[in-house]
DNA sequence: GATGAATGAGAATTCATTCAT
DNA sequence: GATGAATGAATTCTCATTCAT
C-alpha cells in the first residue's frame, strides 16, 4: 500500500519507474500476507495477483516466475535485518560493548521474531534457487559488525575472533530466535530471554574455554 | 489443495501382518531416497510408490496423504536422534562432564549432518502439519538429559539449570547444526567446529557472566 | 443385526445356509445405514464391509459387485412395500372401498416415506442395471390390487379401470409421497395430507371426467 | 471424495467477456450431450472438456466441480420449463380453464419428456447438493400459475385452492411425468395419457369428494 | 470359507505460465 | 503496458476387485 523503503530518492525517477517500483512492493506485500494468513501451501501466482489488485499478466511483467517473488522478499528482509542491526548498534550506548551486544540482540529479536512463515518460505526459496550464499553472507556481515565492535570493546581478548567462532555464535543466536518464534515460546517478549541471549554471546567471547 | 487445519489421524490402516510393517518401512525409505537424490520438488506419491516397488493404492492404505509420509520420517529421525545421543552419552567418558557434552555434541553433529535434504523436508512437514511441538519436545528431552548429566558432574554449580537457560542453549546448538547443514558449511566435519560448539556450551554454563 | 424377514422358515436351512442368509442381511443393512447417514457418494464396498463387520473378500462371496447390493436392497424394499399394502388392505375395513383406499395409502405413506436416500439409490441402481421393469411391475401389481378392490366396491363405475388410469394414479400417489419425503414437507405426518391423497384417488375414480 | 456439506459458491469466475459466457454454455451443452449418449456413469470432467473443445483448466475456471455443472443444467432446465408452461398457457385457449390445464400439461409432457437422462442426473445433483428446495419452488411456482388461472376460470369454486391441495396435485402430475419418463413408458406420446392427466387434475378440483 | 493387503486404471483438481485482445 | 481467459501437464487420491495366505 504505502512505500516504505527508499525514503530518500537519490535517483529521480520518472513517474513510469516509480509506479513500477510501487507495483513490485505491492506484490511483495500481498505475497507476504498470504504466507502469513494462509500458509505456504496456499500461495499461488493467481492468488497473489488477486490480492495485489493486479492481473496475473502484469505480475509476470515484474517477476519472471513465482520463485523470483520469494527471492525478492528474502533479499528485502535480509537488507532490512542488516539495517536494523546497524541502526541499533549505532545508537549511543551507555555501557560499552556489553550494551552494544545487547542492542544488536534486541534488534534481532524484533526483526527475526516477525513473520516467521514469511521468512521461512522466502529463505527456503533463496536457498533452493541457488542463492544460499547470499543468506550466509548477510548473516556473516552482521556477525562481523558485532565481531568488530566486540574487538573494539574487548581489549582483554588476545586474538581476534575466528571465522568459526563467528559462524557458531551468529547461527546460535539466530537459531535461538528462530526456535522461539517457531515454537511460539512465551519467552519471546521477556527480559530474562534477552538477558540469557546476551549472556550466551558474552560468555562465549569472554574467555578461551578452559577444557 | 485444501488447507488442512488440524492433525487428524496420520495412519490409515494399522498394519497387522508382517508384510504390512515392512511396506511402511519401504515407503519411508523410498521417500528419503527421492528427497536425497532428486530434492523435495521431485517428490510425488506416484514416484514414491514406483521407487518403493508398490502401487499407489497400497501407499494410500498406510498414509492418508503425502505429508503424512514426511511426518513419519521426521518422527523416526527424532527418535533415532535421541537414541544416538543417549548411546553416545552412556559410553564411558574419560573426562567427566566436559567429555559428556562433547560426546553428545559429536553425536548430534553426526546425526544432523546426515541426509540434510531429507531432514529438512521432513521437519518442515512436521511443523506445517501442526506437530511443531514434537520437534521442540524432542530437543527439550535431549537438553534435559544433558542437563541432568551436567548437574551430576558439576557439583560446583550451586543452582540447577533454569528452563530459560536450557531453552537457549539447546536451540543455540541445534541452530548452529541446522545452519551448518543447511549452508553446507565446510566446517561440518572439522575438529575446530566441534571444539567451538563444546566451548559454546561450556562457557555458557561455566559461570555467571560478569556484565 | 436381527433377521427381520422370513419369520416362518418353510425350508429348514442347514446352519451353513442360515449363516449365509444372515450375512446377506447384514450387508444390506450396513449399506442402507451408510446411504442414510453418509449419502450415496460415501458408499463404497470397503466401507460396507467394514460397517458390516466382515472383510471385503467375504462381501464379494455374496455379491458379484457393488450394484448387486443395491439391487438386492431395491428388491427387498419392493417386496416389503407390497407386503405392507397387502397387509393393510386385508385388514377388516369398517367403511368399504373408501376405507380400503385410505388403508392402502396410509400404508404407502409409511413405507415410501422411510429412508428416502436408500430407496433412491437402490431404485436408481435397479433401473440402471436394466431391471427397471421389476420396479414398474411391482408398482403395477400394487395398482392392480387397489384397482381390483375398487372395482369390487364401486359397482357404480361402468367400466373396469384402464391400464393408463392405473399407471397415472399409482405414479401420482407415489410421486406425491416421494416429493413430500424429498422436500421434507411438514405435511407428511398430517391427517390433511392423507385426506387429500385419498381424495385424489377417489375423485379420479369416482366419475368419468366431464370435460 | 470429501463430504460436501453445504452449498458454497457454485460459480468461480463470473464471466465478463463475451467469450466467457459462451464457454459456459458450451460446457453445459457438452455435458448434456454426454449424459444423453453415454449416460451418467461416463460423465467426467476431462471428457466434458474434450467434448466442449476446451481444456479442463478452462472448465474449472467456471465451475468449481463436476456437480456444479449438473446443478447449472438443472437450473437452466427449471427456468426453461417454467417458460414453456407460461408460453403454453398464454396461448389463446378455446375452452377456458379446461383448455388451460390441458395446455399446461401438454407443455410439461413435452418439456419433461426431453432428454430424460440429462434431467435425471441434473435434478439428482440439485437435490444431493442441497438445492432440493429450488426444485420444489419451481414446481410450486408453476402450480400457482395454474392455480391462479384456474380460479379465474372457475368462479363456481367457492374457496381458493389450499396449499395442501396445491402440493398434492402438482407433485402428482410431476410424479406421473417423471415416472413415465423414467420407465420410458410407451404412454408418453399418446393422447390417452394426456387425457388421463388432465382428468386427474380436473376431477381433483371439480368437487369435494363424497366420502 | 474368510481375510485383508495389494492393485492400478481412472477421476478430480491445481496452477504456473502464455498470449490474444 | 495491462488484462484475464485459456492451457494442459502434473499431481493427488479413490475404490472396485482380485488373490495369496
Amino acid at each position: 500500500m504505502q512505500h516504505r523503503s527508499q525514503p530518500i530518492d537519490l535517483v529521480r525517477r520518472t513517474p513510469r519507474q516509480q509506479r513500477a517500483q510501487e507495483t513490485v512492493e505491492i506484490v511483495l506485500e500481498a505475497t507476504a500476507r498470504i504466507l502469513e494468513r494462509k500458509g505456504r501451501a496456499a500461495l499461488n501466482t493467481n492468488y497473489i495477483a488477486e490480492k495485489a489488485g493486479i492481473s496475473v499478466g502484469t505480475l509476470y511483467q515484474y517477476f519472471p516466475n513465482k520463485e523470483a517473488i520469494l527471492v525478492a522478499i528474502a533479499r528485502r528482509d535480509l537488507a532490512s535485518d542488516q539495517e536494523c542491526v546497524i541502526k541499533a548498534m549505532s545508537e549511543p550506548s551507555k555501557d560499552g560493548q556489553a550494551g552494544l551486544v545487547r542492542l544488536a540482540i534486541r534488534a534481532l529479536i524484533t526483526a527475526l521474531g516477525r513473520r516467521r512463515e514469511v521468512r521461512q518460505a522466502a529463505f527456503d526459496a533463496l536457498v533452493s534457487e541457488g542463492f544460499g550464499n547470499e543468506l550466509a553472507q548477510s548473516v556473516q556481515r552482521i556477525a562481523q559488525m558485532i565481531g568488530a565492535a566486540s574487538n573494539r570493546f574487548l581489549p582483554s581478548r588476545p586474538d581476534p575472533i575466528s571465522p568459526t567462532s563467528l559462524f557458531v555464535i551468529t547461527r546460535a543466536v539466530s537459531g535461538v530466535l528462530r526456535a522461539a518464534s517457531q515454537e511460539q515460546s512465551p519467552l519471546l517478549g521477556t527480559q530474562e530471554f534477552e538477558d540469557e541471549l546476551v549472556k550466551l554471546v558474552q560468555t562465549y567471547f569472554a574467555e578461551p574455554a578452559a577444557e
